[in-house]
RNA sequence: AGGGCGUUGGGCAAGUGGUUAAGCCAAUGGAUUCUCAUUCCAUGAUCGCGGGUUCAAUUCCCGUACGCCCUCCCA
């Protein structure tokens, strides 16, 4: 019988749920669904110092949002818990208790401003910094005068002298780390909380787990965490180091980066699609076999395999993203579309927070004129920004906008297409559209020199969406306001 | 400084001891369109460098450069 497959996502509650956090989750997710096991969520909060408040609520809160779902946490419960590293402590007790009975750990009454002090001595020496083992061996009499001080121990992991360490992991292969390169560490700390490295292997093993699935920086973590499962009698898990996610200066993507964004939640501001952000972050350093991009949770599920994480490093790349939410954006219902874009106006003060229903009629096609090209929701405001400039006259043109202007035709059509949207009852793009075709057989005119001049004036922008439609929704009053300012101005020139 | 890992076009990335070295994003050029957008077509890599093994290496081995990660009573 094969053992079933049981793998965590272990988030320090620091921060808030990030890129990096959020892919470390999602392999870790797809590896446990495509395996038909169970995707575990533990909190490691062993440095209360660093805690943040609301950080663990806001990881979970946004993996819920990018359409995680797991079998054991804080929050659901679990056969293995508590899932909250400081309510362990008394278990960490028990094994730690044990490694120091059996010789495994020992006392150490360093203070940190000595160790700080020899680090330096050895980095100004050119020595490889690490931890001397100065209390390897105390004697109950220095023993005594260091408790008689009041100080307080760490414990110690004894690092054994002369042993390769070796394991192979799912992405990097075959890894050998020599036991001389690792210093004994530390495994509880003064205030008697264990350190990561400690904890995650008692709870590794408790909690059963099959795989770790961790990104790349715990490589050099992962020899001190087999000696202490070795230390145990315990089977290690089988690792896997995935690639770090990078930005455009190669840098491993760090909470404190500000050239990018970096948190999810941040994203979910800006109008990107949970669906969207999953795909792209899934394909952050590992790849499916066809050519396909495009993957919904449920094909990622189907189509997950380890043994495809790259190994080099993944550059976060903003365009693909906007490229890819673009996509989603596209096929996304009209009516969510609408529900997602119309609050970025209205925050914007572009639209009252109630609207009648012709308003909201107004908006609805306002925006959805812009389906096929918004690539995240935030960006609906600059791209629609001709709707709610109602600027009559522009005093400052553009080279392009003089020119287009400045040929003899312009005024021609100008007045010929006033005239007849004067002579139009009513005032939808149907009507609207023939009329363009009227000027355009009275004027001789067509093509560019017969748009854009329209263009320019009445919607005071070269760019935009099909001019009926623009015209219809920007409203008789401001087009004609706007193309009799323009005329009248002619003639006074 | 030591250890670990990595290096395929601007970014992602597939791939193989002998191929025209996939595909996506971006960029540029072109076609369509009143413009933007869309759509379509086109353009670009001697696979970090040096050596070796081999009839043949981007693919295997060694070295080197560069990059990153770790070396914390952080995780």
């Amino acid at each position: 019988m094969t053992e079933e497959v049981r793998v965590r996502y272990a988030p320090s509650p620091t921060g808030f749920l990030h890129i990096g956090n959020a892919r470390t989750a999602i392999f870790n997710y797809l590896f446990a669904r495509h395996a038909g096991g169970k995707f575990v969520i533990r909190i490691e909060d062993t440095d209360q110092k660093r805690n943040v408040e609301g950080g663990e609520e806001s990881q979970l809160k946004f993996l819920k949002w990018l359409g995680l779902e797991w079998d054991e946490s804080v929050d659901i419960g679990g056969a293995f818990g508590p899932y909250r590293q400081m309510e362990r402590l008394d278990i960490y007790k028990k094994y730690y208790q044990e490694l120091l009975d059996k010789g495994f750990a020992y006392k150490c009454y360093c203070t940190p401003e000595e160790l700080k002090e020899e680090r330096e001595q050895q980095m100004a020496h050119g020595q490889t910094p690490g931890y001397s083992g100065k209390c390897r061996h105390l004697t109950p009499e220095q023993i005594a005068a260091f408790e008689a001080e009041g100080r307080k121990p760490t414990l110690r992991f004894r690092v054994p002298e002369d042993e390769t360490i070796e394991f192979n992991d799912m992405v990097k292969g075959h890894v050998t780390f020599h036991s001389s390169d690792v210093s004994d560490f530390v495994i509880v700390k003064q205030n008697g909380v264990p350190t990561y490295n400690f904890a995650v292997v008692v709870d590794d093993h408790l909690m059963k787990m099959t795989h770790v699935l961790r990104g790349e920086e715990h490589i050099s973590n992962t020899p001190k965490q087999i000696m202490l499962f070795h230390a145990f009698g315990w089977q290690e898990p089988t690792f896997a180091h995935m690639t770090l996610i990078v930005n455009e200066n190669h840098k491993k993507l760090s909470k404190r980066d500000n050239s990018i964004v970096q948190f999810i939640e941040q994203y979910k501001n800006m109008g990107f699609l949970p669906e969207a952000l999953f795909n792209f972050i899934t394909l952050l350093g590992w790849s499916p076999k066809g050519e396909e991009e495009i993957f919904s949770r449920d094909e990622f599920i189907k189509l997950f395999d380890a043994e495809r994480l790259s190994k080099s490093p993944a550059m976060f790349d903003k365009s693909k993203l906007e490229w890819m939410n673009g996509q989603y954006i596209t096929k996304m219902p009209e009516d969510d579309y609408v529900a997602m874009t119309i609050p970025y106006l209205v925050n914007a003060g572009l639209l009252p927070q109630e609207m009648t229903d012709a308003q909201k009629d107004w908006a609805r096609r306002v925006v959805l004129l812009y389906k096929e090209q918004l690539h995240y929701g935030a960006e609906i405001v600059q791209l629609s920004d001709m709707f709610f400039n109602k600027t009559i006259l522009k005093t400052e043109l553009t080279k392009d906008e003089e020119k287009i202007l400045s040929g003899e035709q312009a005024s021609d059509v100008l007045s010929a297409f006033n005239r007849e949207l004067k002579a139009l009852d009513s005032w939808t793009a149907e009507v609207i559209a023939p009329l363009i075709k009227v000027v355009q057989k009275e004027t001789k005119q067509r093509g560019w020199k017969l748009y854009m001049p329209i263009r320019v004036v009445a919607t005071g922008s070269q760019h935009g969406p099909e001019l009926p439609e623009a015209l219809e929704l920007l409203g008789r009053d401001l087009v004609l306001k706007r193309m009799d300012a323009y005329l009248e101005k002619q003639q006074t020139v």
